[in-house]
DNA sequence: TTGATTTCCATGAATTCCCATGGCATCCCT
DNA sequence: AGGGATGCCATGGGAATTCATGGAAATCAA
C-alpha cells in the first residue's frame, strides 16, 4: 500500500544526532520491513555513498533487499559489482526508528553532508533524502531554476510526462 | 465509469482546515482508488508544487499511479526525472477523505495558496484543482478572459476540438 | 572514569476521531 | 397532493491521540 514514499519537510537535529522522522515516512518504513510488527520499530539504512554525495539516501529494507539481489546477480570479480559493494555495503549505515519516532545519526554522517541544527526531509520514490537545508536550497533548487530558464517562457515541466511515455512505448 | 471530475463549486474551510469535497468529486476519487471499497474512504494525492503554483492539484491513485509509472519509466539521474520526483514525490501530500466526506488541508499547504475560509474547487480532467477563490478570479479568469479577446469575434472554441483530433491522428 | 550512547520520561502543539445539527432532496404511503 | 420519513450533504465542537522535541537517568566502551 504505502510503498512510496511522498511529501518533505524539515525537522530539528538535536546535539545527540537525534532527528524526527517525518511520520507519514515512518509508516512506509514501517510496510517496507518484512520483520516489522505492530508495536515495534522499523529498520532502514542509509546510504551516504563517496565524498561527492551531500545527502543521505534511506532506504526501507524491502527496498535495499532488491539492490543487494541485482548485485547479487552481478558477476563476482566484475568490476560494477565491486563499485556497487562499496556503495551499498561499505558506504551505509544500517539502523533503526526508536521508540519516539526518531533516528539517530552518528557523528561521522552528520559531518560528512555538513548537518547541524536543521534536516531538510524529501521523498524521491521509493527512498527519501536527507539534506542539510542550505545545501538543498543552493545546490537543488538553484540549479533546477538555472535549468528552467533555459526553457521556453510557457513551457510546463508536465509535458516530460508525455515525452516519458513515448520513450517507454517505443523502448 | 466516473473516471472524469466535473463541475466547480466553492466550500467552507474551518479553522482546522477541514473542507467538504464536493460530493460528485468524491465518486470520482472512489473510483479511482484500487483500494476503496463500498463504505471506506478513498485516498488520494494532493501536488502543491513549488513557490510559482497557487493551487493545489489534486490526483485520484489511479492518476497518480500513472504519472509514477511515467516517471519510474525515465532514465535514472536524468535532470527531467530529478525535477518530476521533486515535484510529484517532493512537492505532494498524500491524504483520504474522510468519514464526513472532508480532507484535511495541512497548514503548510493553506498558508502555501493563501486559503483561509473558503475554498474553490474545480473539475481539470482527471484532477481537480483547489484555489483561494479570490486568486482563480483575478488569475484565472482574467487570464481566459483575455485570451478570448485576442480571438476573432466570431470564434468558436468549440474548434480545438477538431485540431486536437487531428493532431491524434498525425500522430 | 569519562565521553558517548541508549533508554526512559515529559510536554505543548498539531492532528485525528467521534458525535452532533440543520438544510435539502427524494421516496413513499395514504 | 400532502406530509412525513429517510438519507446524503455541508459544517461545527470537543475529546483523544499522535507528533516533534527536550532533558535526565542508565549503559557502554575504552
Amino acid at each position: 500500500m504505502s510503498r512510496r514514499f511522498r511529501g518533505e519537510s524539515q525537522h530539528k537535529v538535536d546535539t545527540k544526532g537525534r532527528v524526527s522522522i517525518p511520520a507519514s515516512f515512518r509508516r512506509v518504513l514501517e510496510a517496507g520491513d518484512p520483520n516489522w510488527q505492530p508495536g515495534g520499530n522499523p529498520e532502514l539504512v542509509i546510504v551516504y555513498g563517496d565524498h561527492r554525495r551531500n545527502y543521505l539516501e534511506c532506504y526501507t529494507m524491502a527496498a535495499i533487499d532488491e539492490v543487494d539481489d541485482k548485485i547479487d546477480a552481478l558477476p563476482r570479480g566484475a568490476m560494477e559489482r565491486k563499485m556497487l559493494q562499496r556503495l551499498f555495503h561499505g558506504q551505509s549505515f544500517p539502523t533503526n526508528v526508536d521508540e519516539t519516532g526518531r533516528l539517530v545519526l552518528p557523528a561521522k554522517l552528520r559531518s560528512k553532508i555538513d548537518l547541524d541544527g536543521e534536516a531538510f526531509f524529501i521523498a524521491a520514490g521509493d527512498t527519501f533524502q536527507i539534506w542539510k537545508p542550505e545545501t538543498y536550497e543552493s545546490e537543488e533548487l538553484a540549479k533546477t531554476e538555472a535549468w528552467l530558464d533555459d526553457l521556453p517562457e510557457d513551457f510546463d515541466p508536465m509535458e516530460y510526462l508525455d515525452q516519458a511515455q513515448a520513450r517507454a512505448e517505443e523502448a
